[in-house]
DNA sequence: CGCTGACCCTGACGGC
DNA sequence: TGCCGTCAGGGTCAGC
């Protein structure tokens, strides 16, 4: 489940090894992962063509060529690896993006969530163009937070995973943060306090980039067959942890859903 | 405009 | 042991 550090990670992971380099071929196995896969599209504007840069933005990946961009969503279950001693594809593995005889970059998603999108004007584009900022850049902050949830319903939960507000803050991460910062996810995103506010933004900044840091020790794992970026899974204090205890108080934690998500908390530590 | 719920999909898992 | 129902989850979009 890629959340946001593990696109980091990916980006990273991958960014060597294919920048400047010349793409000689691209094959699709399968016509539609979230949306169809423009194959023409790719093919025509990237064939012969370089990535000349890689960025991330929310959780989307784009990589750049100087007749537009890729645009790539891992969604649920995607993953690239580069692949640099030729094995065949497997079941789930739809899309090579191949640039010579040793190097292919190799996209695999067993739930076909994720995308495969191709962007002339990545500026304007309607899946970029309203997201809000990143968690991790200047813009973000606890006053941010404060100043456009005042007179917001919705739980403080939903408000801080949609990506208008700030983007890349999943499931995972939203329920980790709301712990660390004792709000209850339920609570209401305009009845927060500007401290509860400033609390949460660091929160979310600290656990996203301490998972980034982690993966980063993984890296070398992109070139090659097996692997998965790393996790982050054994330091979970909430998520996935229902009916157990709390690690800082040890009640009984609790689970609830907002918006079909489970949303997992300590009533001890969370008000 | 803000917000909720349906939906896309397969693998993992629990119950019988 | 195997079948089947349920759940998980990101993010978009329809609809209230």
């Amino acid at each position: 489940m890629p959340e946001l550090p593990e696109v980091e990670t990916t980006l990273r992971g991958i960014e060597p090894h294919i920048l400047n380099l010349p793409i000689s071929n691209i094959l699709i196995r399968t016509p539609k992962l979230r949306w169809e896969i423009p194959e023409k599209d790719l093919k025509e504007n990237l064939i012969g063509k370089t990535f000349s840069s890689i960025k991330r933005r929310a959780k989307y990946l784009i990589l750049k060529s100087d007749t537009g961009s890729l645009i790539i969503h891992l969604g649920m279950s995607g993953s690239l690896r580069i692949i640099d001693t030729y094995v065949k594809p497997e079941k789930h593995d739809h899309i090579d993006i191949i640039f010579n005889e040793t190097i292919l970059l190799r996209y695999r998603d067993p739930r076909r969530f994720g995308s495969f999108l191709w962007s002339k004007d990545i500026e304007s584009h309607s899946l970029l163009k309203d997201l809000g900022p990143e968690p991790l850049g200047n813009y973000f902050s606890g006053e941010y937070l404060f100043q456009i949830s005042r007179k917001r319903r919705s739980p403080v939960k939903n408000f801080i995973m949609n990506s208008k507000i700030v983007t890349g803050v999943g499931n995972i991460y939203a329920s980790e943060a709301l712990f660390l910062s004792g709000i209850r996810p339920k609570k209401r995103a305009g009845a927060v306090s500007k401290k509860q506010y400033e609390l949460l933004a660091s929160s979310i900044r600290e656990i996203l980039q301490k998972s980034i840091d982690q993966g980063g020790t993984t890296l070398r794992d992109f070139l090659g067959t097996n692997s998965q970026p790393g996790y982050f899974k054994n330091e979970l204090l909430v998520y996935g942890r229902p009916g157990l205890s709390c690690k800082i108080c040890s009640s009984k934690l609790k689970e609830i859903r907002l918006s079909n998500r489970s949303s997992v908390y300590c009533p001890k530590c969370q008000s």
